[in-house]
DNA sequence: AATTCAGACAACCGCTGCTGC
DNA sequence: TGCAGCAGCGGTTGTCTGAAT
């Protein structure tokens, strides 16, 4: 089995193969039926990475740049679907992107490139839990009118903790949603645990949740104009209400009233926990 | 001219989730 | 329900290239 860069031989070999024959899948196989001596897994990332006549050569344009940076902030290191986004570039192309670019543009800035927020490395005592607000739309509130757990245990996102039952953004009372990768996650998955009977949910398809993205990468939109690092819950909300009819998303999310967000504010103590070291 | 170093990019590896049996 | 096979994802490592010394 061989493995190293390839050549032009075996980049002819496959190209041929993938176009002339079979297409892409079966990847496992592939190799030995195209005469290529490499594993079904290294002939699939060539094809996706560089063979693929959809792969767009060539610098990253300010625009694209810009784009990613955005996407970034909204859906943390989840680069095949930022690259989804981004016709023509494929998840490892951004990602290196990222890595050798534009992950030191946000430090220069003293913005922590992971979660987007300001770097501040000195005790605050003034936070009064403003912090949870800051951490980038992962603290969009949003929750079902009919609250039902959705997830369980401990599920790394962004660097964060988010425990259901530890997690003090977490209103484990009503195990409400309050963080927009929950909302991603349930948008893109069309949420599939909808087969309760008692169900009246509308979730979304893979379309609102396009067209969804579409909208929060406007990001001017739901930041306050004194606080262009924060997101606004009352724009927000304004945003999200108006969002639900928009893309139609039937009766699934309500934006957390006003006493909600202000009450996750107090929550100040235990928020170190979750913090990355 | 030779060497070192850093940046950019390609490729690999381990893991996860999905699907079919 | 459990298992195996598979595709896909993201982190990491390897390789190449050009600039600096």
């Amino acid at each position: 089995m061989k493995k190293g860069p390839w050549t032009p031989e075996e980049d002819e070999l496959l190209a041929n193969y993938v176009k002339r024959r079979e297409g892409e899948g079966l990847w496992r196989t592939l190799p030995k039926r195209a005469g290529l001596l490499r594993c079904g897994k290294s002939c699939r990332l060539r094809w996706m990475n560089y063979l693929r006549p959809s792969v767009k050569r060539g610098r990253i344009a300010p625009d694209e740049e810009d784009l990613i940076l955005r996407l970034h902030r909204l859906l943390g290191n989840r680069w095949a679907l930022i690259a989804g986004r981004i016709p023509g570039r494929t998840d490892n192309e951004i990602k290196n992107y990222w890595n050798s670019h534009l992950s030191k543009k946000p430090i220069n800035q003293g913005i922590d490139p992971r979660t987007h927020k300001p770097v501040d490395t000195s005790p605050n005592p003034n936070s009064s839990g403003t912090y949870a607000i800051q951490t980038q739309a992962s603290t969009l509130t949003l929750f079902p009118k009919k609250p039902r757990p959705i997830f369980s245990g401990s599920q790394p996102v962004n660097g964060y903790n988010l425990d259901l039952d530890r997690n003090p953004l977490v209103d484990n009372s009503h195990k409400n949603l309050k963080n927009s990768d929950l909302l991603m996650t349930n948008l893109e998955s069309g949420h599939e645990n909808s087969s309760n009977e008692e169900d009246d949910m509308e979730f979304c398809n893979g379309e609102t949740f396009s067209s969804f993205l579409n909208f929060l990468i406007n990001e001017n939109e739901f930041t306050d104009p004194q606080q262009p690092n924060v997101i606004s819950p009352s724009i927000l909300s304004q945003h999200v209400t108006s969002s639900m009819q928009t893309f139609n998303l039937g009766t699934v999310w309500e934006a957390a009233p006003t006493s909600t967000v202000a009450a996750l504010e107090d929550e100040q103590e235990g928020l170190d926990n979750l913090l990355p070291d």
